[in-house]
DNA sequence: TGGCAATCTTGCATTGACTGCAAAAATGCA
DNA sequence: TGCATTTTTGCAGTCAATGCAAGATTGCCA
């Protein structure tokens, strides 16, 4: 099973055989699910494609879904880092614009938009999709009252930050997806948020001056 | 298999059968998931309980799932009328607002409280519950674009909105399970408003007044 | 170099969700 | 009562996922 170094040392053969076998999985796993589909696609279609047994597959990986979803653990973690790193005296709302900003700037390269149809057009992934951004948004909620010195009274609000964020994030996401990415992805990210706030601004007299 | 109505005549021994089947199967369902676990209850479990064969729950339910979160397409059906029921010269904010917390508040009293636990400590579920906050979210931005006579300049910021007011929803379920109801839902619904539009006003200025 | 111990890989068997199909039972109606 | 329609069921089969133990690989050291 999946057991971690023994000592600091370089990666040995051994671990080195074990990360090649499983990028060959993901890759297989990948080009068969875009190609012909997720629930099309059988783990022995991508066992037999990637040269493993059957068995192997879920020392690698516990479910055909995590495959999927495995390389966006990192987003999360970057963003954790991003907040962290931001000066402590910065307010909540700049802290985020500017460390989403990066972390999606950072990683809007990966192989993500490519899979983005694949999860729309598949139920059981759209579902895992969605939980992703609620860790994500969780996450990002701690980070956040962490830069607070962890009061606890603050952790409502930072909650609803987070969530709000996070859903411009989500809605950010799709427009991107939709149509094809005439700017940077710095300028949409800024646009985006510019109107997040402008949009916050407005609801919020909106509901100040009511009643 | 799941046919409808004749004719727009009374429910007769068939129709009523069949749901008493279906409320049987929901209930056992049910019984068994909140006492043993969702994942440790079989399909044969549940039908043997409510004494129908193993196949047959296939015909009443899509899957195992289902029977977890069936009951609550209501709640967005509910929300969506409640939308459409709003004056149209009230604002989005103003509409939201007193449409979720009549839709809470008519809603609050269903099986769904007993859920929330088991939902929240099965995985599998905790997928399929974001994703119903996200068609939630989906279905009010519809609402409320089409309120706005369906401008299609105002969608972005209705998909705003609708992910703003979902997310303190989720927020709002999150804090309401969490301690002991001991104010109305009536009143803490208007409390969870009342400091969201604070805070939005908050974080609009501050983001405002920023560089 | 040979051999031992730790680790990986694999085959095999099993469970459990879910589907298709066709026979059998129940129901509605003429 | 007899027949058409609908429902329920049994059965066979697919696929994901898991446990287990035998077989292969690798690291290490005497």
């Amino acid at each position: 099973m999946a057991k971690n170094k023994r000592a600091e040392t370089t990666e040995g053969r051994r671990e080195r055989k074990r990360r090649q076998t499983r990028e060959r999985i993901e890759q297989a796993a990948m080009t068969l699910f875009l190609q012909r589909g997720f629930e099309a696609t059988t783990i022995e279609d991508i066992t037999e494609a990637a040269d493993v047994s059957k068995r192997s597959f879920f020392d690698y990986f516990p479910s055909k879904e995590e495959v999927v979803f495995a390389w966006q653990d990192a987003f999360a973690d970057r963003l954790m880092a991003a907040i962290a790193a931001r000066p402590a005296k910065e307010t909540s709302v700049a802290a985020v614009e500017a460390a989403i900003t990066a972390t999606v700037i950072a990683s809007v390269d990966e192989p993500g938009l490519a899979l983005g149809e694949l999860i729309h057009r598949t139920p059981a992934l759209k579902a895992r999709d969605q939980l992703k951004y609620a860790k994500l948004e969780q996450k990002l909620a701690e980070a956040l009252l962490l830069r607070k010195g962890g009061d606890p009274l603050e952790r409502p609000r930072m909650r609803v930050l987070a969530a709000i964020v996070i859903g411009a994030l989500r809605v950010g996401a799709e427009l991107w997806q939709q149509r094809p990415p005439s700017v940077s992805p710095q300028d949409f990210a800024r646009e985006i948020f510019a109107d997040l706030w402008k949009m916050l601004a407005e609801f919020g007299d909106e509901a100040k001056t009511r009643r």
